[in-house]
DNA sequence: AGAACAATACCGTGTACACGGTATTTTGTA
DNA sequence: TACAAAATACCGTGTACACGGTATTGTTCT
């Protein structure tokens, strides 16, 4: 009674093998809630659909797929439509394709092997704001995080320095900084000669590098 | 018979509120597979009982913690003990606070409101390699990632511009790139020249700091 | 065939930078 | 209170950079 086909949820599908499309979309019609308005085998015809003001709440995707890839797809989608949340369902796991697809805005990552429950339950997490995935996905997405939120080298700056630092990584020349903190040129020039020292650098765009690579600021 | 204490995974918690680390512990014990060696009420003590040769399977911490916090003791431990795999319990679900919990190696990340059942659920999972993760979460992950890999600017660089623009971010001189690219030095300056006016930037330290912060290269 | 772009090359001028010195004052802390 | 570290300030020298020109040679697409 509550969940009328109105307010149901409207789902897109984009997956090029026609039996695994159909078998979703069956077990999507099976679900209360949910229902599958349309379902394309690429991305080219179901973008040529997409309307900004007529977009579906969820879109379920494959990766890899004839013609436009599933990651660029989806990047279009988003970009036409923001609010609609994309749940990859894919074979592949690796590095590359998971950081691209999260990258291009999907909100979940399930694999192929994942049961109809699964999916199911995947899709009412969405809705209810979390982010369903594969739990190898997620351990691979933590992973990437860390690494790359990695390290943040320690070259003991004084204080004054980070200051000085921030504003040289902003593109201020020294003249600028010594006036921003009112303070003579040459100070900041001996500022600048101990951070070189301090970074090993001899140009103040090895500095920016340094800096922003290793997050210093 | 197959799971016997010897062969079952140790687990170390820390959590300082007496009553939650009881209910926890009383938890974990009643779980086959399972068994929590050692609570502490705070992260000094942990490591000062930790061993590298000695650690446990999995650590179960909170992160707001009397003394050091809980990302701090995370951070120690995986240093002592790199393949102790962290689990997050906790009351906190910041942008701020779930960000660096990741960079320090958290493999899982649940909410206090978590169910006993999630809570053992979650700890299959992670001897499983998987990650765990409430699913608001998992979104605020995902959201973070999509933002950092994010824009991607496009400046329409040709492919010999690219080339410079990776040299100059190496940290080399027009000189020296222009010696490293067997062109003569004017060459480089024409490129800078092009380059600085497509990505309008007026310094080379700018130049970087855009190519890096927009990964260009 | 011609337009548009990419890549190459050259020059002069003024400015900013890198770095070698040296030296004083403030501040925190042992 | 004495010492170390941080912050401040000054100078000269040589080099590298930023940017204003101009110009030739290839591709490539129309």
């Amino acid at each position: 009674m509550k969940a009328e086909k109105t307010e149901a949820i409207a789902i897109w599908m984009v997956e090029d093998d026609a039996l695994f499309r159909e078998g979703i979309r069956t077990l999507v019609e099976r679900t209360p809630g949910f229902f599958c308005e349309r379902a394309f085998s690429n991305c080219e015809d179901a973008l040529n659909d997409l309307r900004t003001d007529d977009a579906p709440r969820i879109l379920l995707t494959d990766l890899g797929l004839p013609g436009m890839s599933g990651i660029e797809g989806m990047r279009k989608v988003k970009e036409l439509s923001p609010a609609t949340e994309v749940l990859v369902l894919t074979i592949y796991d690796d590095d590359e394709r998971v950081f691209e697809a999260i990258c291009a805005g999907a909100s979940g990552y399930l694999l192929k092997n994942s049961s109809g429950e699964e999916i199911v339950s995947a899709l009412s997490q969405l809705v209810q704001g979390g982010a369903p995935m594969n739990a190898q996905v997620a351990r691979r997405v933590l992973d990437l995080f860390s690494r790359m939120g990695g390290p943040k080298g320690h070259y003991d700056l004084s204080p004054r320095e980070k200051q000085v630092l921030h504003l040289l990584v902003q593109g201020l020349s020294k003249k600028q900084i010594a006036d921003k903190l009112i303070v003579s040129f040459y100070t900041i020039d001996t500022h600048l000669k101990n951070i070189y020292e301090k970074l090993h650098e001899h140009t103040r765009s090895g500095v920016v590098a340094k800096a922003l690579r290793e997050r210093l600021i």
